[in-house]
DNA sequence: ACGTCCTCCTGTTCGC
DNA sequence: TGCGAACAGGAGGACG
């Protein structure tokens, strides 16, 4: 499931193939992944050059000449470049053509990314991005402790709401809880303000390590063939002993999602 | 305004 | 062993 790492990931490795192209054409096999109208995305795509690609947290933006698109992989979207005369893969449902000859394709399996039409200058004040978190690098802890303060939610759950923080999914959830010797079902209520600026700090160093070694490959998630490096570097997600310890690590759910962590090491007291 | 639950999907894993 | 059920989960929307 890509999270942040894994999309800046994509997002460098796309840029160094299809910046300044041109997009000929667009070919929509599953329609239900383009959020609004297709013929209206379609039409304003359609002869368009790509100049830039932007992210956000987990969405990419590709910028073009007078529009911008955004997409949000969600578990299992990828984008592959192949040469056009390419097969048409199962589940490539989108299929950009472009001037040199190549195809950018969007592949997902499960069919739960999401493409939406932007405007170019106007896309990070429309929503969804609108209402994102900052990032950890950039976020500011006293808004962070603020809000972790009014909630009775778990911290791992915080943690997942993009609007709080942007960028963080499930597996670095579960491994800044950990790297914090905090249980993942502690109260945002009992946060201190030197607890939030330590998560803080973690936050953004686990992101940036991971993001240096392009990410985590879990399942079929890659990005275009690139392998993330940072799956050896899980300390606790999908783990059966604790690397600190040695004590099995403890698998339950938090706010419907799947939690790993350990019962001896994350246990700190506030 | 906030929290909870459901939906979207398909491939994989689990249980009987 | 086989097959249906449960699971995986990011975000958005419905609902209370």
């Amino acid at each position: 499931m890509p999270e942040l790492p894994e999309v800046e990931t994509v997002r460098r490795t796309l840029k160094n193939f299809i910046l300044n192209k041109k997009i000929t054409d667009i070919t929509v096999i599953y329609d239900k992944i383009i959020s609004g109208e297709t013929g209206k995305f379609v039409e304003a795509v359609r002869g368009q050059t790509i100049r830039d690609i932007d992210r956000a947290g987990k969405y990419l933006i590709f910028v073009l000449d007078d529009v911008a698109f955004v997409s949000h992989l969600r578990m299992e979207g990828k984008y592959n470049i192949v040469s056009t005369d390419t097969e048409i893969k199962k589940h490539e449902h989108i299929i950009f053509r472009l001037d040199d000859g190549n195809d950018l394709r969007y592949h997902d399996t499960r069919k739960f990314g999401r493409i939406e039409l932007k405007g170019r200058g106007t896309y990070r004040e429309e929503l969804p991005l609108s209402k994102l978190g900052a990032e950890p690098a950039f976020a500011d802890a006293d808004l962070l402790f603020r809000q972790f303060k009014k909630s009775r939610l778990p911290i791992k759950s915080l943690l997942l709401d993009q609007s709080i923080l942007s960028g963080i999914g499930n597996i670095y959830a579960n491994e800044i809880c950990y790297r914090m010797k905090l249980h993942p079902e502690t109260l945002g209520t009992q946060m201190t303000k030197n607890l939030t600026q330590e998560l803080l700090s973690v936050a953004a160093e686990v992101l940036d390590a991971a993001t240096k070694l392009g990410g985590t490959t879990i399942h079929s998630f890659d990005a275009g063939g690139i392998t993330g490096r940072f799956q050896s570097e899980l300390l606790i997600h999908t783990q059966k002993v604790c690397p600190k310890c040695q004590a099995k690590v403890t698998k339950i759910t938090v706010g419907g999602r799947g939690t790993y962590f350990c019962e001896n090491c994350q246990k700190r007291e506030m």
